[in-house]
DNA sequence: AATTTGCGTAACTCACAGGTTACATATATA
DNA sequence: TATATATGTAACCTGTGAGTTACGCAAATT
């Protein structure tokens, strides 16, 4: 088996598997009605299902010998968290800005 | 010049980077500071906060001879606007699925 | 003025993600 | 059953991101 086993940073980075994701949020796709999409091989298509497969973007389901690609959240929600970090450090950052202009004290050295 | 202008997506991408993103929302470091958080060298580190400040993730702060980094919004506001566009899919979708539920006049066919 | 410190840049190596073509397999269709 | 369709996999090639070392330069320090 391959080892294309990509977290969900390094699966978004590809401008390709960002495009399919934004393609399957507007419908449910087989592999060959997403590579119509792409000019590039039905086998690299493939495989970048495959790694938005085991990284939680997608879920796959078989239909006969179709495969229906569904956008997934899990992905999704693994990023979310990791973004959600830092908005609160932005949020406490401002919270410490307010903070500091509510002490009108007046204190000026440095 | 390099030409070391990655994108949003590939910045975060690199465990290296998120590491640095992380060590700057405990404290502004300067690329001294932060690469002794690192195995490795010095002028590694030094490239890749060329890239996290390209992408707008850092800004950088000349102290005499010191570059110190500070945590910078725009980089992650960009990821968030991405992100947000398919919160809003997951909410839609389970706007759907309410109102199918509401929809209790029992049609059944398909 | 000489030395040390903090950093950037150039040139190079290397691993590997992302592409290809060729082939294999399972499910429809004729 | 023979053929067409939908897809996966293996083997291979290639560009480039990420690391290295060597060097240069400006700002402190002595």
């Amino acid at each position: 088996m391959e080892q294309h086993r990509l977290d969900v940073f390094q699966v978004i980075a590809d401008p390709s598997r960002r495009q399919m994701l934004h393609l399957l949020s507007k419908d449910s796709l087989t592999i060959n009605s997403l590579a119509e999409n792409f000019d590039m091989s039905r086998p690299a298509v493939s495989k970048h299902v495959k790694v938005l497969h085991n990284a939680g973007f997608i879920s796959i389901q078989d239909i006969g010998r179709e495969r229906h690609c569904i956008l997934k959240q899990d992905g999704f929600k693994q990023l979310q968290e990791w973004l959600t970090y830092y908005n609160a450090f932005w949020g406490s950052k401002l919270k410490k800005l307010e903070a500091l202009l509510n002490e009108r004290s007046g204190n000026s050295i440095k």
